[in-house]
DNA sequence: TATGAATGAGTCTTCATTCAT
DNA sequence: AATGAATGAAGACTCATTCAT
């Protein structure tokens, strides 16, 4: 009975308080370590108000999840030639995962909660979903065009979304130390060589050419 | 401080009760969510007892971490070749550890716990720098005899270990359904592609050719 | 961090039931012996709450400590008469603390705590002081005027204070039966002429004059 | 059943590197802050042992504190001249009192103990009983021959005995910077002062005379 | 909406004591 | 006599969640 959740200017302008500073408290010391009340002391709102306008902090932690994940898809999608060849959009939409990610940390934040937290991991696993269908069928044309071998799609899609989230997270963690741009053509490389066996074009021009 | 220090046979066989009753409860729900009480319940024991093998529940994980590693890493030499080309024993170390890591699952439940914490975190992080410096020195040797193209031997690294967990993740969360040792050729065969753009020959016998 | 922080003044009144409780349960069982479960029970509050009002059960003693001390320094203040002369005022500042002590008897359970806990040991000490720079003031007006001997006045402070507690102790434990305006009057008799050697006109009227 | 407790030479020694090792724990950190495994490890001998020799940690303690009481007893007995007037003699336990505290800190540790532990508090009590008595007894020979106000015994018993305490303490704690030879004869001063009302000749030589 | 206060199950850890050998 | 291992009852403290106002 305690979240009516009502929906005027204001509240949700509260709202957003709270998710934005728990987004800045996950990022800066994860999930598991973050407060309630730390939450509520960063937004500047009493404890109890957390619970107007979430049931629970796990329900946060989803709400924000989804909506990183809405602005990946946009950030994907946009970097997609409508018309270019399968290979070719996977890449472009490589590319630009590791750019949303270099500059949203906090995606991460969030993929680091403890994977074996079922309710949490369901949370992370319904959006990576939409994903890897995504890149499953644009896979299954290539395939049909020959440019991918043979092969189970989920496999080739499993590879391209753990490279672009090893790197970044390399990235992130400071094991990886490039300019980001770099990083993102570098990553195109790496899929599309894993991809097809031969280098592609990259989708924005290189800094320095390959020459 | 209780005094440690294991003296019988005997006391040595209790601390590795405790240890399997970890290793197996850490997989099965997680390391935040199991409790000390559990491991010894799992084990047992009182919970008392406990504190005579370890000063806390940290310690335990970290023991079980590096012991878990060193397999792996045994795992890992155990496959490559001597003489072999960088690029082949790169693959094999690749291969070796999708094997492993399928058979000792717990290795991730390890793996999956919330870097939040600094301790845990760098112990962590101690065993992956081993391994990476290793997979950079083949790249480095690949790289010299023209085999990899020039750039950052740290993101081939990156690139290599990623790849291995990434797809192992995803086998171990019923993402990938195949047999393990199809799954380790098509690591194997990810990883060579991506790193030299060509398709190498994979280390074992195929069960049914590409043909 | 619970952020104690009172705001209402029913929350005062919920501090100051804790506070009583602790004290009703120092006075019976003692510091060690009280548990934080105990004085939650007895103030008929949940035991999380008192972590809302005091950091710690060590806070709350030292809290305790600092009411009663002051209480007893205005008692001792009260007592004695501004133009008087040095040892009058000591002897009505003993008597006073005496009475003090009898009806306050809790203070005693606080001061039997075991000084092992260096900050507890700091907060018992940390008041003492106050009083014995009090009497040291007095003796040395006292040796100036030639009423008491030469000699350090931290011994003579300290021969006030350990009579005044001494006798106070016993009186709580039952080895000195008598009222305790006699106890007052005879120990104001003892410090005197322990400091003058001389007998002294009490402070007040004797019951039954020594005639 | 475990604690036959026999007495073979080997067997007293054992037990006498147990008290001392508690001994000088019990001085250092307190009873409450020293764990039994302290001891024994500080004995050299392992944990189980100490149940051999001592039923429990209470009994370890009553047995040094009538071990101590004992000898502060004959200190006490031995400074008493056997047909000296009863104040004198007072005056001579109490400077003795002094004097075996000073070199027998160990005894004050003991003393700490939190009050409010009733078991513990039966073993103090038990022998300050005994001096209680010794002194009341030659007050009421004082008071006979007229040297001592009238007034309950027990009451001059208990500011002596407080005294001696009061100010042994202080001087362990660092509050009283004085030779302990000055302090006993201080002590004596005062002592004989508060019961007799005149000064007195102290028992020993005073390093600079009185003039 | 908003707040401060209240709840209580859950967690790690300590330590006197006991036991098997 | 002696040891190392084992026990388990406590106890302090945390924190998501709920409640009265």
């Amino acid at each position: 009975m305690p979240t009516p959740r009502l929906h005027t200017e204001h509240g949700n302008e509260r709202k957003q308080q709270l998710l934005d500073a728990a987004e800045r408290l996950f990022t800066e010391r994860g999930y598991g370590a973050t407060r309630i009340s730390d939450i509520c002391a960063a937004a500047g709102v009493a404890k109890g108000l957390f619970y107007w306008y979430f049931p629970t902090k796990e329900s946060l932690f989803a709400e924000l999840v989804r909506t990183m994940r809405q602005s990946l898809r946009r950030a994907q999608a946009a970097a997609m030639t409508p018309g270019a060849d399968p290979v070719t959009r996977i890449r472009q939409g490589a590319e630009a995962s590791v750019r949303f990610m270099a500059e949203h940390q906090p995606y991460f934040a969030l993929l680091d909660v403890e994977r074996t937290d079922d309710a949490l991991d369901a949370v992370l696993k319904e959006g990576s979903d939409v994903y890897a269908s995504d890149v499953q069928r644009l896979v299954r044309a290539a395939q049909a065009e020959g440019q991918v071998a043979d092969g189970d799609p989920a496999f080739y899609a499993v590879g391209v979304m753990g490279a672009v989230s090893s790197f970044s997270h390399a990235h992130r963690k400071g094991r990886l130390r490039m300019p980001i741009d770099e990083l993102a053509l570098l990553v195109g490389d790496w899929v599309t060589q894993a991809l097809t066996g031969r280098a592609s074009e990259p989708t924005t021009a290189r800094s320095a050419p390959p020459g």
